[in-house]
DNA sequence: TAGTTGTTTTTGTCTAGGACAATATGACAT
DNA sequence: ATGTCATATTGTCCTAGACAAAAACAACTA
């Protein structure tokens, strides 16, 4: 058991952080850090008296690297033989680094200065300026992508990355709930397969779809395919939204897609978006994919079009 | 590695489920799940062709129910010897089973048919009729105990609850962003050492101290005692409110209200809840204890009086 | 050229039993 | 009633081997 929660005791989290915090840290599981460390030699944490890793600071930040660059595509395998350096220079010229994105500079120093009352306003503002369309399809990526390097760099904490999407979080469901019809067509049903992190990317389309005269109903994430199945029987859904995590491999998504179209009845339609699918040429016949946010509008107009005539005729 | 999610692929569900879903679904590690299997004889999972444990939804079940009991205190070596029978009787004699709480039975036939519009309103109108304290303090909590009563007993599915935990929250938010009134005191920050489940509770507590002229920020679950002391650092924080969830150990609260006392300027206060306090007798020092919802707008008069006159003299 | 299929390499998760520290329990002293 | 100690329970960590799922690459169609 050692110690659940080393950064809870205060000494300890001097010399380094048990393997069960790097998981949580770092979102890298147990079983990898320790297969990583027999396969390539790092990480190589240091042992406290009962022979249990101990990892240090520095370790946990280069973990952190290789974590993000493997979000972008990067393998493992290649990643942890490179040296720290590379791995930096790699970052600085990666897609998410080249923007000279300074537009979302300013939520740097609010962060730091916990100034919490000042971000929601400025959230508030810009929101009430650009409308709720632009500041989902623009400033939150924004937002999101400065937060993102920012973290990466050490230029702001874990917990300030938390404070941020506690508060962006906040300001989208607000602005959901007061534009919300209730019983307005179309209904749609949101979702997520993969886990985790993806909550606030289902919220930007749970509000772009809100902001266009839809009703939503978020499940969250994590939802078996066997209950969505079963959430639109005896409903009047007429869209199933999924989001597919950039990590979910293509292959298990069409399977689900395939799944899912079959299930439902054919008036249901079905909706496929997240980085996933973003690349791919063909999708599933009778899916509709939305690989950007900006594609959601036209696809709900499209949905009108269909089915004012449709339910006419 | 088999089958990460074999929830999702239709035919192998009909054999059982592999340890990581397992994991998942009860919340047991898959260390613990290993060890009481060798100690206990308990689990017994089948196997597949290649080796691997396959848990029969039975035993799943079974799972469930030790895991519930376990909530409520009781020790695994203990459950893991009786029989199914015995522990079903333990549970119906419990103190969550006993309530003839039918008060909240109106929820389940909802849920069970998808009503969630219907639900929404009911959800509403109960709150407009009660009152935000009266539906935190009595209905959230009734419906709470229905549900999960309705959870053990197979009567609802997973994603019911899901379901109705996401309304639920939903109309708490709202209820919480009606009436918050920024920039009032107290200034509360509000967060949980132990995960998951508890946000529920975390964002019940914030609705009562925003019913009452509090202005909250949530940190959600997780937050290391490190943040804690970091997000109060520069910011007029008057109270630190956290609640440790039953199964948190009460030594390392303590430790935790210990250490957070010390960092803290004295006059921050700090309020402790959540049901591994509620049986304690003698609490830290400087610490307010808040076992009970119905302790929270006491408190929160007892700040303001405190600090109107501690302010003016 | 674009898409499907088959082959090899990479990679994460599973398995086994042993170990041990953190907790709960119960007896005792204050 | 509350604190301290011994004892029992219990979750997590350890090692090292194995293998299926996924990615990358190659070959084959339309």
């Amino acid at each position: 058991m050692v110690n659940s929660g080393p950064e809870i005791t205060a000494s300890p989290s001097l010399a380094g952080i048990s393997i069960a915090a790097v998981e949580r840290d770092t979102g890298l599981g147990k079983d990898t850090l320790r297969v990583w460390e027999r396969r390539y030699g790092f990480p190589k944490p240091l042992r406290d008296a009962c022979g249990e890793r101990v990892y240090p600071a520095e370790q946990v930040e280069h973990l952190r690297l290789v974590k993000r660059l493997m979000d972008q595509g990067q393998r493992p395998g290649t990643l942890l033989r490179k040296p720290l350096a590379a791995l930096s220079e790699q970052l600085a010229g990666s897609p998410s680094g080249v923007g000279a994105d300074d537009t979302a500079d300013w939520v740097i120093p609010l962060l730091k200065n916990r100034d919490v009352d000042h971000l929601r306003t400025e959230f508030a503002q810009r929101l009430a300026r650009d409308g709720l369309e632009r500041f989902v399809i623009e400033t939150v990526p924004a937002l999101n992508r400065r937060i993102g390097d920012g973290w990466m760099t050490g230029e702001i904490e874990i917990f300030e990355e938390h404070l941020y999407t506690e508060l962006i979080q906040n300001q989208l469901r607000s602005s959901i709930y007061a534009l919300a019809s209730r019983g307005r067509r179309p209904h749609v049903l949101l979702t997520t397969v993969k886990d985790e992190e993806h909550l606030l990317g289902l919220l930007m389309v749970e509000a772009l779809l809100t902001a266009n005269g839809a009703s939503c109903l978020s499940l969250g994430a994590q939802t078996p395919v066997a209950d969505i199945i079963g959430a639109c029987r005896g409903t009047t859904t007429d869209i199933v939204a999924i989001s597919f995590s950039g990590a979910y491999p293509w292959r298990k998504a069409r399977d689900t897609l395939l799944e899912l179209r079959a299930a439902l009845p054919e008036r249901t339609e079905l909706w496929a978006g997240g980085a996933a699918l973003a690349s791919r040429r063909r999708m599933v016949p009778g899916v509709r994919a939305i690989d950007d946010l900006r594609a959601i509008t036209p696809a709900l107009a499209d949905w009108h079009a269909t089915h004012t005539s449709g339910s006419h005729t």
